[in-house]
RNA sequence: CGGGGCGUGGCUCAGUUUGGUAGAGCGCUCGGUUUGGGUCCGAGAGGUCGUCGGUUCAAAUCCGGCCGCCCCGACCA
């Protein structure tokens, strides 16, 4: 390409409302433009790296059996209903409805077009099992896009449909994945961790999400240095340090002046946070049947951990949960600050797992500056629901070695899931075994979003300069910069490298050099070639890597065979990065 | 959805406090100059100051509504 007639320009700088390193140099570099909040259009050099991108993921999906297909955008409404998402997702699922007034959905994920798709084609056994997918957009209104492709709103996915008769199939398909995800990331250059993670929406009963370690991540992952325990902060267990065993003790209410937070309550009573309980109202939105309907939620928790939603939405089976209004906390009868779950109805009461091995503890009094001592679970109060509910946090004990987790954040960058029948019972997908019997066929449903990769990718490669891509991710593989007294030369080796089947970026612009050499940096194609009056005199081609200083001299007539070794070397580094994982979970 | 910030040529921003009819740099066009790390000089094009309404002789500037964008939180590839 010639960038003479290349349909982008780089910008000097960065536009005001990019913040995120990978942001600004998508956009300066000329890859991405901005149409609305978390909607982009590639321009000819971010098109180039999301399809090497989409290549590589077609390769390593099509290496564990997967076959492509591609499946609408739009879909009907009516069968979101059938599985209930229609319901169960809120303003995340695109909506609208067509010119006969019918229910439209915008494709937010596929589970249920593969469900349909299963029902029309598979009927045996013998069909299983199966891999499809495709590479396709995507539309989810986030509440809050942000960081550019980090989190759009409108993004590509290629999104996998394991289909098996039994749970030992969706294992092995599972496990394929987990494997072919590695190899994914590992041909971009991209470092990235598995954890195990919440299924949220898409239901199912075994999740890992794959992790790009970075300060701009948004989820927060805790990691065992010792036995390698990785999990999403919404879900990490630890094991809960145990209170001291005593016998149960009289209720005594206490005066406790201005004291509305834990801190101040174990200050003032000269009790560690472990001896008090915390009390936190949401309001949850359960499903009953095709119906929402909003429940107050009262959470008891020790007053040394923080309440996980996740794990509490899990427990509730809720669709949605928000803190409570201070209005609807009075109205069930507690007092903000110093609310307890005693003597309180008409509330779900959900109860951390500590607590019932946590006696005499300080709680509320559900009156203003009263607390109440040696409360206990069981005798003064009871729950609908005693789980573990509470977020794992730094030096917190590992569940399996007891060492102390740490916390690191992430970019959840792809995912697995084990659906089993989440999907096919609702939507009668079910195959004939080898007796004729019917059974829901087992899915699994993996996803990587391809723009979120490209950024995580820019964000890991990049210097003060510009981007640094890997080469297998590159727009380009080499850079042509032309200078005065070059152009003929220039044109030459363009051509010569290009019939040599090399791609290549050819700034043949009437530019300053200093204008060239920082688009090239800017750009961050991996092999640089400059051709001008200075090179020819030394005796050739100037050949520089994105990443070093220092270049070499190649005579005319060997450049199309050094350059084809040195991309040959470049893909053999990252090929050497590509190795087997195993499998934990 | 809660909190904060911002909307002025393609981009970065000044001008708003104290109303008087819009500016700089970059980019773009033309001419010259320069030519190995964003040359320099000159000329030029380009803006209903997000939008609607109000106050006023007069509004980018003051007041109100709406829209949009960004950041922080609750949520996701």
């Amino acid at each position: 390409m010639r960038m003479s007639i290349l349909f982008s320009q780089t910008l000097r700088e960065a536009p005001a409302d990019a913040e995120v390193r990978s942001h600004q140099l998508l956009l300066r570099a000329g890859f991405l433009r901005p149409l609305m909040a978390g909607v982009f259009s590639y321009l000819p050099l971010g098109q180039r790296t999301a399809r090497k991108i989409e290549q590589i993921m077609r390769e390593e999906i099509d290496a564990i059996g997967g076959q492509e297909i591609e499946m609408p955008v739009v879909h009907p409404a009516a069968l979101w209903q059938e599985t209930n998402r229609w319901y169960e997702i809120g303003s995340e699922l695109g909506r609208f409805k067509d010119k006969n007034d019918r229910d439209m959905v915008l494709a937010l994920s596929h589970e249920e077009v593969v469900a349909d798709l299963l029902r029309r084609e598979v009927q045996s056994y013998r069909q299983l099992p199966a891999l499809v997918y495709h590479i396709q957009t995507k539309w989810r209104d986030d509440p809050r896009p942000r960081a550019g492709l980090i989190r759009s709103r409108e993004f590509v996915m290629k999104d996998s449909y394991s289909l098996d008769r039994d749970q030992d199939g969706l294992d092995r398909q599972y496990r394929a994945h987990y494997q072919a995800y590695f190899n994914i990331f590992n041909r971009c250059a991209l470092p990235t961790i598995s954890v195990e993670a919440d299924v949220g929406m898409m239901g199912g009963s075994m999740a890992h999400e794959f992790m790009y370690l970075a300060p701009i991540g948004e989820d927060s992952l805790l990691l065992c240095g010792n036995c390698g325990y990785r999990a999403n902060r919404q879900i990490a267990v630890f094991q809960k340090s145990l209170a001291e065993l005593e016998d149960p003790r009289p209720i005594e209410k206490v005066s406790t002046p201005d004291t509305k937070t834990i801190e101040g309550l174990a200050n003032l009573l000269d009790v560690p946070k472990s001896r008090t309980a915390k009390a936190v109202f949401l309001v949850a939105t359960l499903t009953e049947g095709q119906a929402k309907v909003d429940k107050l939620v009262f959470a008891v928790l020790r007053g040394d951990m923080d309440l996980s939603e996740t794990k509490l939405a899990n427990a509730l089976e809720a669709k949605a949960l928000r803190p409570a209004q201070e209005e609807e906390i009075r109205a069930v009868g507690a007092v903000p600050g110093y609310a307890s779950p005693v003597g309180l109805n008409g509330v779900i009461v959900v109860v951390d797992d500590a607590i019932p091995d946590s006696p005499n503890l300080v709680a509320g009094a559900n009156e203003e500056d009263y607390h109440l001592l040696n409360v206990n679970y069981g005798r003064d109060y009871q729950a609908n629901v005693v789980q573990d509910i509470a977020a794992a946090s730094k030096g917190d004990a590992c569940p399996r070695c007891g060492a102390t987790l740490s916390e690191s954040r992430g970019v959840e960058v792809g995912n697995i899931f084990k659906l089993g029948t989440r999907y096919t019972v609702d939507t009668g997908a079910t195959f004939s075994d080898e007796d004729g019997i019917e059974h829901p066929v087992i899915m699994g449903s993996y996803g990587i979003g391809v723009g979120r990769l490209m950024a995580c990718i820019a964000e890991e490669h990049n210097d003060d300069y510009g981007l640094r891509w890997p080469i297998t991710v590159a727009p380009y593989e080499v850079h042509l910069v032309a200078l005065r007294g070059g152009f003929e030369a220039a044109d030459d080796v363009y051509r010569r490298l290009q019939d040599a089947g090399l791609e290549v970026l050819f700034d043949d612009r009437d530019e300053s050099p200093g204008v060239k050499f920082n688009d090239a940096d800017l750009i961050g194609v991996p092999i640089r070639l400059t051709v001008g009056a200075r090179s020819l005199d030394s005796g050739g081609v100037e050949l520089k890597l994105r990443g070093e200083k220092e270049s070499a001299l190649v005579p005319l007539d060997e450049i199309v065979s050094r350059v084809q070794q040195l991309r040959q070397d470049l893909f053999d580094d990252i090929a050497a990065g590509v190795v087997e994982v195993p499998f934990e979970g």
